[in-house]
DNA sequence: CGCCCGCTTGATCGTCATCAAGGGCGGTGG
DNA sequence: CCACCGCCCTTGATGACGATCAAGCGGGCG
């Protein structure tokens, strides 16, 4: 596949018209990156955003002493990176591929160009940019408002739209606690916790959720 | 002063025309809030976004045992609300008026039309956006990496832009606190030992920062 | 002058991080 | 096919940071 017809499978260029499509080709190159490698590190200048065409990204911030936090997890066909664009500072986190990558980065000033040429578009960017916000507002909330067990069975109700009542974990158990802002050991422990009041299994990375409302019901009465 | 003159004033508006001006004024409501008061509720619709024109206000979420945790500050000659327009989901958070304020409301069709007719309006609006959104990152990043010290610090630091070397909260304390995800309690103990420490000299809401140096430093060896 | 609200200070507790060690699974190579 | 190794994950013991509960202080405003 083309970059061209890569670029039509992101939503946010769906208005586009073949000739604009074009003209973002022209702007855009395609990566490759392997598991582990880091592609941005924080503070480095930005020109651009990255669309995921394959495989699994993790944006984080770290400290000095090498704690580490997971802000967000980028799965195929997302794209991250959009906000740092359009202000004059660098990259607020680092960005490292969790699984090997195929990655497309679209260069700033087609994006500008595309904005000036299509109304449609840059109401797209701005919805797509209000999400972001909105998402992390959620997540400031999850991580001061509500305990660790709250913020696990918070998660995992996102995760549960299959009809299985299985879901997949989007990475390793250390990242996702870090995503929930908790360690590794609380993780597992909270997760012992829920199986052992049968209100889930756990095989690895699958996790079946017995009764969703149960679930939520314990997880509030925890408290006292 | 009317209403077209109050958008002026406003830093996203600058590269309107007077026309466009008369047309967004059209779509423009003053208000008039007390101290206290709750300006939006979370969960309520967004149809516009509002300008402070003189006065504070503060966005907020609250936890069902009643635990609030400030988000934002806004002072006179901010805006907020934006982000909530573009997408089609309730206010995230609550607003609640400092002290007695006066508002500008504007109504989202007369930003939709702007955004059509200027392109350099849509960029602004994009770049505001951003930087909510960098500020957002900057703020997890301070409540997950750092302990109650260092994020005071930070946040003195940050304040600090006068020549004198004193600052002035924005707010009460408690809020203040809440905003830096601390308790009063905490907030009160951490002021006092930064000032036994000679570091600072608290009066009221009135701190005098007397080595921004040896603040960070004071700061960063507390851990072991 | 007195009340109320916001701040301070103290004592105690709980949650979660940290430190430490052991177990399981998958991949690789003999 | 089996053995080994490394990486996660688990499980246990301990501790620290900050929250909570409780009481007293102080200053501004009516």
């Amino acid at each position: 596949m083309n970059t061209a017809q890569t670029l039509t499978k992101i939503p946010l260029f769906h208005t586009l018209t073949d000739t604009q499509y074009q003209q973002l080709a022209r702007h855009a190159r395609y990566l490759s990156i392997k598991r582990g490698e880091i592609l941005f590190q924080k503070g480095d200048p930005s020109d651009g955003f990255y669309y995921v065409i394959q495989g699994k990204m993790k944006l984080a911030i770290s400290a000095k002493n090498g704690n580490e936090r997971v802000i967000e997890i980028i799965q195929t066909d997302m794209t991250f990176g959009e906000a740092v664009m359009f202000i004059n500072k660098p990259y607020p986190v680092y960005a490292q591929a969790v699984v090997d990558s195929q990655l497309l980065f679209i260069a700033k000033q087609a994006i500008l160009r595309a904005i000036e040429q299509d109304t449609q578009f840059a109401l797209k960017m701005l919805a797509g940019l209000s999400y972001r916000l909105h998402s992390l507002v959620k997540d400031v909330e999850s991580s001061c408002l509500y305990d660790s067990t709250q913020r696990i069975v918070i998660y995992l109700s996102m995760l549960e739209m299959n009809e299985t009542g299985w879901i997949i974990l989007p990475a390793t158990k250390s990242v996702v606690a870090s995503l929930l802002n908790l360690t590794p050991e609380t993780f597992s422990r909270v997760l012992k916790i829920l199986s052992e009041q049968q209100l889930i299994t756990v095989k690895g990375r699958h996790i079946q959720i017995h009764d969703i409302e149960k679930l939520r019901q314990f997880s509030h009465t925890q408290p006292i």
